[in-house]
DNA sequence: CATGAATGAGCCTTCATTCAT
DNA sequence: GATGAATGAAGGCTCATTCAT
């Protein structure tokens, strides 16, 4: 009866470690260790401990995108609603980030590697995202709410504010006391972001 | 003449081997072959693969930190330029990880693991880094150059501007199709950058 | 009725991939993707990798031994038969290989190693096989049908050529563009043989 | 004092484990153990496993044919000495084979199965080896020697018989308890087979 | 009968490092 | 200062096998 559900345990196991070491600092004898299973359980689950890895990324960037994507059906629904619509993507992009920070953090570090699976993941997670947020703000633009269409150095600024806590929530931690996993942080680090887009949009509605 | 500056050849091979594969991604053997030398050379140089890392990123951060200083002395020095200092030293820190690309990404990855020297830099360089920043604002508050005196959520904000460019150079190569290590790209992204910073002073003068 | 026979299934897989790959070049894994079968039910069937092993080594050298003991009997039983019943003897060896190549080839390259189950594979199967032969050659020397009685070394020779074409069938294809498994190959590779076994023999008779 | 020339040791215990127990039979520790050298090291000699197997099989088949080709060269300078090059050149392979027992078996075993390096050495060595012996038995035919030109089972059978004692010096041992290493042995064997190819020869001089 | 999860041992290879030269 | 041989540890992975179902 102790060993029940090793997938999921391996799958805890291994985001602790990659979040804590990296994934080429992590090795399989760990994880099994971490998670109380024979090493070769993970390649049976995996096939690989590239495997395992590429189902962690992809599995939080298909949830990353689509809490976004949610967002973006909205407001191409309903009218005049692309910025409170574009705010609650950001809303939803935060709290899912923070629901699975050491995964977040893992994700998001090796995805600054220069390998062919980062660049797979360009051009199909990365990109669908730039495009949801260009959507949104596009869908702003032609609904009048925004004075002028924000260039793509806006989006990659967003996009830096979006993540930031989340890769680098020990600098946060330790130069700055605060806890990037609290509800409180969250609120205000949302707030300074939405401010900071208000500039953009006529009427500022934020919640 | 030939043979000579073996030391520096490792280093140039070392960091950009550690920025497409990471730290733990690459082997001592690697580094040696691309840097043309024997692999007992590199212990011989830095005692370490760690000390190779080391001083590395050490090297970086200490750069990092003094061309942000120099802004911070001569806004203590002089009246009534804070808010200049403060963007010249964001130009210079952009600038600074612009010259050494390979370097910064690595040094930035790096950062988000969870080991003991990154936590010692975090309480060095970083945040030093911090308190500079800090200083800047606080100078600028005193000079009544600005409104109200920027949160820590402000100087967050300011810090994952700083970097990401540097941090993910691919993803706004192949998503964004630009070169972040264009010199027009700097221009753009600073004076975007320059521009959200301005909504907190009196009055804006960018260069 | 469709999944059944899956012993026979597992026999034949096995038998061409130790066939190609050696018994320990290949994996229970092997045989049973190949098999259409789960693993476990190789160690059911045969209890054990070895055991697989033993059985289709004995069953083979089991055929092997008898269709050369019927020639010893016909040769003990009726009178002045010996010379053909040698020949017919060697054509039933030819003949039995010949249609099970890919398990002759195996059982003969497994036999070159050293391990306690070939040292019992020798004193029984092989020991049984030379017996016959020898019986053969001396029958037909007290029969008066040979010259003289033919040494040790006639038999090794003969073994030699008995198993060569099926030991080495790859040789034989590749260098000799010559198709081992043909019945016109085994034609001529038997009148060859018996030609130079006729040497030794007073009336030659080939069939 | 105690670690000199250990690649000479890896090879002869690889030599020797290989005979015994085969290629993929055999371990690397294994080899490291019995060489009492670091298991790295093989790696570091040879590349890999198969770089060892492949050095040891080439080296081998390399010496095997020189010994042939040296009296065929012999045959086609000097006049009517076909047959004379014939027999010696056999004598040399037979010998060239008794000094290498061990390495003599484990490579004609290995060349039995099926892989890519087996299919490249009999395009290779084994496409020589042949062409050498066809040349010898050309140069007998037509200087007369030979009676006819024997056809291509004849050379079959010859290459089985060259190789056969050292490809089942067990079998000759223990089921015919002659020592398939001793000088006698040799002698005999080869007078039998030099028999056997006089039958087809005019005048047989067997030295 | 048949399966898939799970195991411990072992596989080959590469690692960072040292040391005699 | 620089090298290549050598090392022990660890790497990821596959092995034959077992067992509950």
């Amino acid at each position: 009866m102790a060993k029940k559900a090793s997938k999921e345990k391996v799958i805890k196991a291994a985001v602790e470690l990659f979040n804590v070491q990296g994934f080429s600092g992590t090795s399989v004898r760990d994880i099994a260790q971490k998670a109380e299973c024979n090493v070769a359980l993970i390649s049976y689950y995996f096939r690989n401990k590239q495997g395992l890895l590429e189902q962690l990324i992809t599995d939080f960037l298909e949830g990353y995108t689509a809490v976004i994507e949610v967002q973006v059906d909205k407001a191409l629904s309903e009218e005049d609603k692309a910025y409170d619509c574009l705010l609650q993507a950001i809303w939803n992009v935060l709290v899912y980030q923070q629901k699975r920070p050491h995964l977040a953090r893992f994700v998001h570090r090796e995805i600054t590697l220069d390998t062919t699976l980062v660049r797979e993941l360009m051009s199909t997670y990365l990109a669908k995202e730039k495009h949801l947020f260009s959507t949104l703000l596009k869908k702003g633009y032609s609904n009048g709410e925004v004075y002028d269409l924000p260039d793509e150095f806006f989006l990659i600024q967003l996009k830096g504010m979006l993540n930031m806590p989340f890769l680098h929530p020990q600098y946060i931690r330790e130069v700055y006391h605060l806890m990037p996993h609290d509800s409180t942080f969250l609120d205000k680090y949302f707030s300074q972001l939405a401010q900071w887009i208000g500039v953009h949009f006529k009427e500022k509605t934020v919640s």
